[in-house]
DNA sequence: AAGTTGGAAGTTTTT
DNA sequence: CTTCCAACTT
């Protein structure tokens, strides 16, 4: 219907749109706010006015546009890219843009242009570390409630020498602590969390009138899409950038604010017009995307909540399938009901996988409708599995490229310096962070002086040298092409031998996903010939979220949560565990404001959908490994349940009359109903019993024939026995070893021994495997090894 | 120092 | 049911 040909869009931009987008596109100087609503077109909207500010002579580089999610930066470019060809404005995330801008003026603000983004988890072993310093007990807070109240503060713009606790309040009393402690190991760190960006900006902006002016009168035209979510640093942010300038344009819905919980400050868009009094307000109302049914159950519950401007939602599209509302016996009902349907519509052509979306509300009720998936053989895709980034190889990877960018990041050390094993323990690292922290010094520094640290033994103060003469190998390499310093990297560091020796299937695995980030460092280095692609390929690899993963081309049902669904849209939406506790999830039931983001997240969930919806929960649930019951949400009493199909399958849902669609013999479903209970759903089949004789009998060959019946008894004997042995096995003298020996290890082979030391129990040996070229070795009292030939039979 | 085993704890949403 | 960490073993 809309064949965005680059000639047509170019023709006329303000062809094929309503008059209040018109209006929207037209605007050109001053504040301007979209309230749009689901489906409104609002994309459309802002690439269009961008398209337009083009053609009328604004120069590409003083437009900037802020998005919420790198996926909504991509669109807005691919469809830029057409409306306007040639033209390259900037789009990007709000944290994009501040790393850019600090990268640019660090020094400000106490950095480093080098400096680090670290991740959450990152961030929160920093805090860990600050916590240790100080006398804090943890007996009555959580790490957790410390770093969520420092990032409440960051995104108020409340600094750690400005926070204050108020009397009286524990948790407000250790954060004044914490905060700076915490806040100083970063910088020292050379270092960035998330909120940081915003914060070091937005103060940056604050105290420097003259880079806020240039900014200023640099970005002439601003647009912040999904205004509604935007915290009060980033309100400071595009303020500030603003006052010379304020062609400011954002658009947003209130009702689709959900990410309270991060700080979005629902008053920056609700105050806009009295920030901005100037403001030209254009409401966009219409709904292209849904059928009216489906708007109309999304009307009706946004209606309940109370602190909202209230709009309609307005359509004139047919009004399509009744909205389904189904209560299924238990959560695997739920999966495999799903997952049926969608199969029988693919498998009558009815639709393609990729058509369909499941929402669920936490990211745990993925699992079990992605086994349903599996066993049915519907294509999926999940947004957000174990995300790539997190796995720890490529952290330690990533630790590794840190450590060299920045050779301050002590987390970044402290991650892979015993990373394959180099015989740098735990002692070794106290006594090393000891030296650092009394001389203000970084780990790094501190290792570089192992010889002067008095504390340290020798052998610790070998291997400590041995890893800064590879960090010194790799160093120089920090501005060479990426594929080749990972590779030097991997080769250098012993990384890669570690992995490719280790016998553990988990490890081929890493390696093959160590691989991977080595193709995609390949990419980047013809994708950008920046002139510093290692810092661009860390801040990249931070900043990346998972719902950029997400592969719109490919023909798969995706899945993913609530939120991660912003922004999207489907023509058959499922909506899953619509439970009391899940969704208002527990954590939000006191509060009445987050009770209304919770609605609003439902939703969000709802106006995804384009032609088909069905809503459902589960009598019981299974939750940590057991069957829980389940209440369904109060907010289904709030959806107009006399306009929506209700169904509430009893036990075995092909028996019910409303699921005759669904036929027995294509139905995974009615299979695993069949094995549950045979009788009850009537088979009388004389070959039954042969079947299931068949299957005892195969199932009693497999199984260990003795293990089954073993009495106690026998069993503690057993225990005894191989304590005894294992007793025996080490009892071969250590003195019986000698320099020079063959020698075999049940799991590494033959192996001569290179070295001896030590005394009686404290013997070991040093052992060159003929396998590898790694030294191994052994404390001969508990050690399996055993002689194959002495050094006088050679 | 490294690996293994056991027990305990914890699971909202994300840049 | 996992996943993570602490103590214990080798």
């Amino acid at each position: 219907m809309d064949p965005n040909s680059p000639d047509s869009e170019n023709h006329d931009l303000l062809e094929r749109l309503t008059p209040s987008q018109v209006e929207a596109v037209q605007h050109r100087d001053g504040p301007l706010l979209i309230l749009a609503g689901p489906g409104s077109g609002k994309t459309r909207v802002v690439t269009h006015r961008i398209a337009f500010l083009l053609r009328q002579g604004v120069p590409a580089w003083q437009i900037l546009a802020l998005t919420f999610t790198n996926k909504a930066a991509e669109e807005m470019n691919l469809r830029l890219a057409r409306l306007a060809p040639g033209e390259s404005v900037w789009t990007g995330t709000f944290h994009r843009f501040c790393a850019r801008m600090l990268r640019r003026h660090a020094r400000l603000v106490g950095l480093e242009e080098n400096f680090s983004i670290y991740d959450t988890s990152d961030s929160r072993k920093v805090l860990r570390a600050a916590i240790d310093d100080t006398d804090i007990s943890l007996s009555h807070v959580t790490v957790d409630q410390i770093a969520n109240e420092i990032s409440n503060a960051k995104n108020n713009l409340v600094t750690s020498n400005q926070f204050v606790s108020r009397a009286g309040q524990t948790l407000g009393g250790v954060v004044e602590v914490a905060y700076p402690v915490y806040q100083k190991r970063m910088l020292q760190a050379n270092a960035v969390d998330f909120d940081d960006l915003l914060l070091h900006l937005a103060t940056m902006l604050r105290e420097n009138p003259e880079l806020r002016k240039a900014m200023d009168d640099r970005y002439r035209y601003i647009i912040v899409d999904e205004y509604q979510d935007t915290n009060f640093s980033q309100y400071a942010i595009v303020r500030a950038l603003s006052r010379d300038h304020p062609n400011l344009a954002v658009t947003g819905d209130p009702d689709q604010s959900i990410y309270g919980w991060r700080g979005a400050n629902l008053r920056n868009i609700l105050d806009f017009e009295h920030d901005f009094p100037q403001v030209r307000v254009v409401r966009l109302e219409q709904n292209y995307r849904s059928t009216s049914n489906i708007l109309r159950v999304a009307d009706q519950l946004i209606a309940y909540n109370t602190q909202r401007k209230p709009k309609q939602l307005l359509t004139d599209n047919p009004p399509g399938n009744p909205v389904r509302l189904v209560r299924y016996p238990s959560s695997r009902d739920e999966a495999e009901h799903i997952v049926a349907q969608i199969a029988d519509d693919i498998a009558h052509d009815r639709r393609r996988p990729r058509d369909f979306a499941l929402f669920y509300r936490i990211n745990s009720l993925s699992r079990a409708l992605e086994n349903a998936f599996r066993n049915a053989g519907v294509p999926y895709q999940i947004i957000k599995g174990l995300e790539f980034y997190q796995r720890k190889e490529i952290k330690d990877v990533l630790a590794y490229l840190h450590l060299i960018n920045n050779p301050k990041s002590d987390m970044s050390l402290l991650r892979i310096i015993n990373v394959p094993p180099r015989r740098i323990g735990k002692a070794t690292i106290k006594r090393l962070d000891e030296y650092a922290q009394r001389y203000g010094v970084s780990l790094l520094d501190a290792a570089r002086e192992a010889k002067t640290i008095k504390t340290l033994r020798k052998p610790a103060v070998v291997a400590l040298h041995g890893f800064v003469e590879m960090f010194d190998a790799l160093s120089p390499l920090a501005t060479a092409p990426l594929h080749e310093l990972m590779e030097q990297l991997l080769a250098e560091s012993g990384y890669r031998n570690w992995l490719e020796e280790s016998e553990l299937e988990e490890d081929a695995e890493r390696l093959a996903n160590v691989e991977e980030l080595l193709t995609d460092a390949s990419e980047f280095d013809t994708q950008s010939p920046d002139d510093a692609p290692l810092e661009a390929f860390l801040e990249q690899a931070a900043l990346v979220s998972d719902t950029d993963e997400w592969e719109v081309e490919t023909n798969k049902v995706s899945l993913m949560t609530l939120h991660a669904a912003k922004g999207l849209e489907f023509p058959c939406v499922f909506i899953v565990a619509v439970e009391q506790g899940m969704l208002p999830h527990e954590r939000s039931k006191e509060d009445p404001d987050q009770l209304e983001e919770e609605r609003r997240l439902l939703f969000v969930g709802i106006t995804r959908a384009e032609e088909e919806l069905q809503i459902s929960n589960a009598a019981y649930r299974f939750m940590r490994g057991n069957q829980e019951m389940a209440i369904p949400s109060p907010f289904l009493m709030e959806l107009p349940r006399e306009e929506m199909e209700v169904f509430e399958p009893k036990s075995s849902p092909h028996i019910d009359e409303t699921w005759d669609d669904h036929t027995d013999d294509d139905d995974t479903y009615v299979q695993d109903i069949v094995d549950d209970d045979p009788e009850e759903l009537g088979f009388d089949d004389p070959l039954m019993d042969e079947a299931i004789q068949h299957d005892i009998e195969q199932q009693q060959m497999t199984r260990p024939a003795a293990a089954s019946v073993m009495t106690a008894d026998q069993l503690l004997n057993n225990a005894l026995d191989g304590d005894s042995e294992a007793d025996e096995r080490g009892a071969i003298p250590p003195e019986d070893f000698v320099e020079g020996m063959i020698v075999n290890d049940p799991e590494r082979g033959l192996g001569r021994i290179v070295k001896l030391s030590g005394k009686e129990k404290k013997r070991t040996a040093t052992v060159q495997f003929f396998t590898s070229p790694r030294l191994r070795h052994y404390v001969l009292a508990y050690s399996s090894l055993v002689p194959v030939q002495s050094a006088d039979d050679t």
